[in-house]
DNA sequence: GTCTATACTGTGATAGAC
DNA sequence: GTCTATCACAGTATAGAC
């Protein structure tokens, strides 16, 4: 009984050291900024060496690239949670879409910087880590596919559009609110140019709050 | 005669100097990456030791500052040039203005990260060089209400719109075109938004190419 | 004032003992 | 796997030549 093989005891055991490497990881890119993340930190955290991490991972890069794809993947997930509660009615899945991104999106500046912006100087996302974000990107356009009839262009406004906002409110107004409170006017202009129908009048015929 | 006091002279040298400097830096953010630009890089481009650049500069963020300065106001005089050549008519001349920021931004990745995204850790923009900045968008402003009524609010909008392609054109396509193509068609969706009039038709109502 | 020489501290990364 | 020791390179502080 307990017949487990040692190798998948010893992979459960590298499993574990990793994602507390990646934990104390977020912990000190949060504090201290994502580019300033070093290794002595990171392996103070854990209790180790700074050396010691490069029996886990191959390079600082590496680290980064196992961050990026838990992000994304991350988001994916709450694009799951999102999928059932998301209206029929175009323009206010569309805005509820927008909305959940940007609050993603501007939770928490260094996984933003990460996944988002290219601010680790060389650093580009492996293949396997960048699957996650192909993934959420393929889905947001199923989404809009199955709301209106949508382009691959039209996906690109859209993202760049959001995008924007979400890049402006950390440039220009950290903490606050200046272009969160842009989002649903810019999806309705987004929305316009589509022509999709307006949102017919209604007690439930609102996006979700 | 010829009596031009020491001290002007000596300014003069030192702005050559400086001047030297930048564009080396310049030239070696171009190549390696803003992020990745060091001093010894710099100063063995002007035939210098490392440490002799702080006779000049305070500090490598002092370097980046300066860049930084040096880029707005570059970018304000390509607003200058554009000014006697926009057109009256609004929706043309939005283009028009969003193709010259868009065209500026996708022209080189080193100045676009450093006046547009938060690309060095810890380097926040003094306040003199942060002015051009400024000036830059407070001219924006100025020339959208002379064209139409807005607030400050479409401004932010139409900001976030054309950076957002911008950005998106760097992380997703650089060298390519795939967001360029959206430039117009996103401030048709703007000017939309705005109930802006029609571009009339005519063989000399058609924006600027 | 401007520059060089030297050196200090901190970084990512490697080698090898245990 | 984790350690210690070490390396090459970074920014930069300081001292002193000119």
């Amino acid at each position: 009984m307990l017949g487990t093989p040692i190798t998948i005891w010893q992979d459960k055991r590298r499993e574990v050291a990793q994602a507390a490497i990646l934990e104390a990881a977020w912990t000190v890119a949060r504090e201290q900024g994502l580019a300033s993340l070093t290794l002595r930190q990171v392996a103070a955290r854990v209790g180790m060496q700074a050396p010691s991490l490069y029996s886990h991972f191959a390079s600082k890069h590496a680290i980064y690239d196992a961050m990026f794809g838990q992000a994304w993947r991350s988001y994916d997930e709450v694009v799951d949670a999102l999928e059932p509660r998301l209206p029929s009615e175009p323009r206010s899945a569309l805005k509820l879409m927008a909305r959940t991104f940007f609050a993603f999106a501007t939770a928490d500046l260094a996984r933003h910087q990460l996944m988002n912006q290219r601010v680790i100087p060389d650093f580009t996302p492996s293949a396997e880590s960048y699957a996650p974000a192909v993934r959420v990107v393929a889905r947001l356009r199923e989404h809009m596919q199955r709301l209106i009839e949508i382009t691959d262009e039209d996906v690109d406004l859209y993202v760049a559009l959001v995008g924007g906002l979400a890049d402006a409110q950390w440039a220009n107004d950290p903490g606050g609110s200046r272009y969160a409170r842009l989002l649903d006017r810019a999806v309705e202009m987004y929305a316009d140019a589509l022509a999709l129908p307006a949102t017919p009048a209604g007690p439930d015929s609102q996006e979700a709050r």
